[in-house]
DNA sequence: GTTGAGCGTT
């Protein structure tokens, strides 16, 4: 290895018994991302050691977490922050196939199995370790499942950096419209190449600096809300998804117009406490244990769980309803108005009016089923539907 | 109580 080197792991040592390895990462994502963390058990006794490896995605957070969280306390302990010498690896035995340091540990995650690790089924000294994962058994990962290629880690000079001071402050809201308009049809004069690129970054973002995407989205709903939207209109997000939010923010908070839900602010993804500067929001000291009781599984660390249903999971393939954007559905070209747009509201003319024209008709269909047409439509059809005429009609719908 | 796995071979 490079004579110099800085470790990405540290060695956490003193810590108590009864803290979970998520509390762990919550407690160092105040120095910044965290990206694996792995609590070390007494296999026979299936007890913590007291001690702890905690990865993060470059070596200067890795000291500073060093220098911040020296002696923190945690549940009555004082941790001992170390950043770490020794590689879990090739040394101990076995073959390695993880030689040396790699530039980048390909590591943490890429576990296929479920063997091995602590016992985290069932310890037979009584100590409960709190169940939180399932999926992948090996440590706290961060990262999206789906596309994207690599899984791991990536190495700080791919990590995305936004510059949240130097976001623009977005346009008014035109009179006569609202903000949920203004984005409908934002959204509607995308091409979905540039969609697709938005979210590949954004998903990138996410990725390599979640701290920072959290911001970016808590600061800017409408970007949220506008990600959403996108993503329902790609079919990257099945639409029964809303259904299951929009309670939630409706008791949560106002709606801002009549229309549906704000953006989903802490559903499912309040990944990391916030370290400084960010905008104010009320973080539970970790997940609450309310998560469905998964199957023992796992080895190593802790996962943190994934946002909910929000994966990437292409939902249905045919027999859809929703007008499945097929191609250059982002054409700008006002055209000219259709025939039945006169019996919709002025603001869901004025959406559809950014429409080309085969969308036009597509969405006037929709929008002017009966309510009988509806109710004759499967359920997931009928999602789709709803939220499409709320997204045009807002509060006629 | 204080520096970490083993499986099994493209």
């Amino acid at each position: 290895m490079a004579p110099g080197q800085a470790s990405k792991t540290i060695f956490v040592a003193n810590i108590p018994y009864d803290v979970s390895e998520e509390q762990l990462a919550n407690t160092f994502s105040e120095a910044g991302p965290v990206n694996n963390v792995e609590i070390k058990f007494d296999p026979q006794t299936g007890r913590s050691k007291g001690y702890a490896f905690v990865q993060f995605y470059d070596e200067a957070t890795a000291l500073s977490a060093v220098r911040n969280l020296q002696d923190a306390p945690v549940n009555g302990r004082n941790l001992r922050v170390e950043l770490s010498t020794d590689e879990p690896g090739p040394r101990r035995g076995g073959r390695g196939s993880r030689g040396g340091v790699p530039g980048q540990p390909g590591g943490p995650i890429g576990n296929a199995g479920g063997p091995g690790g602590p016992p985290a089924g069932g310890p037979p000294g009584g100590y409960g370790r709190p169940q939180h994962d399932d999926g992948p058994p090996r440590g706290y990962d961060q990262g999206f499942p789906g596309s994207g290629g690599r899984g791991g880690p990536p190495p700080p000079s791919q990590v995305n950096r936004v510059d949240l001071n130097a976001l623009p402050e977005g346009s008014p809201v035109p009179p006569g419209s609202n903000a949920t308009d203004s984005i409908s049809k934002t959204l509607a004069a995308v091409t979905p190449g540039q969609m697709q690129d938005v979210m590949a970054s954004m998903k990138s973002l996410i990725t390599t600096n979640p701290e920072q995407a959290r911001q970016l989205l808590t600061s800017k709903p409408q970007l949220a809300y506008a990600l959403f939207q996108a993503m329902l209109l790609m079919n990257i997000v099945d639409p029964s998804v809303l259904q299951r939010i929009q309670p939630l923010s409706a008791a949560a908070a106002p709606p801002p117009a009549s229309n549906f839900a704000p953006p989903p602010q802490q559903n499912s993804y309040s990944a990391y406490p916030p370290s400084n500067g960010g905008p104010p929001s009320n973080y539970p000291p970790y997940p609450p244990a309310n998560a469905q009781p998964p199957a023992a599984g796992g080895g190593g660390g802790y996962n943190r769980p994934p946002p909910a249903q929000v994966g990437y999971n292409p939902p249905p393939q045919s027999g859809y309803g929703a007008p499945p954007p097929q191609a250059g559905y982002g054409t700008p070209a006002p055209a000219p108005p259709a025939s039945g747009m006169a019996s919709l509201p002025p603001s869901a003319q004025q959406a559809l009016a950014t429409l080309p024209e085969d969308q036009q008709q597509m969405l006037l269909q929709v929008l002017q089923l009966t309510p009988d047409q509806i109710s004759a439509l499967d359920a997931t059809q009928k999602a789709s539907i709803m939220q499409l005429r709320q997204q045009f009609l807002g509060a006629a719908a």
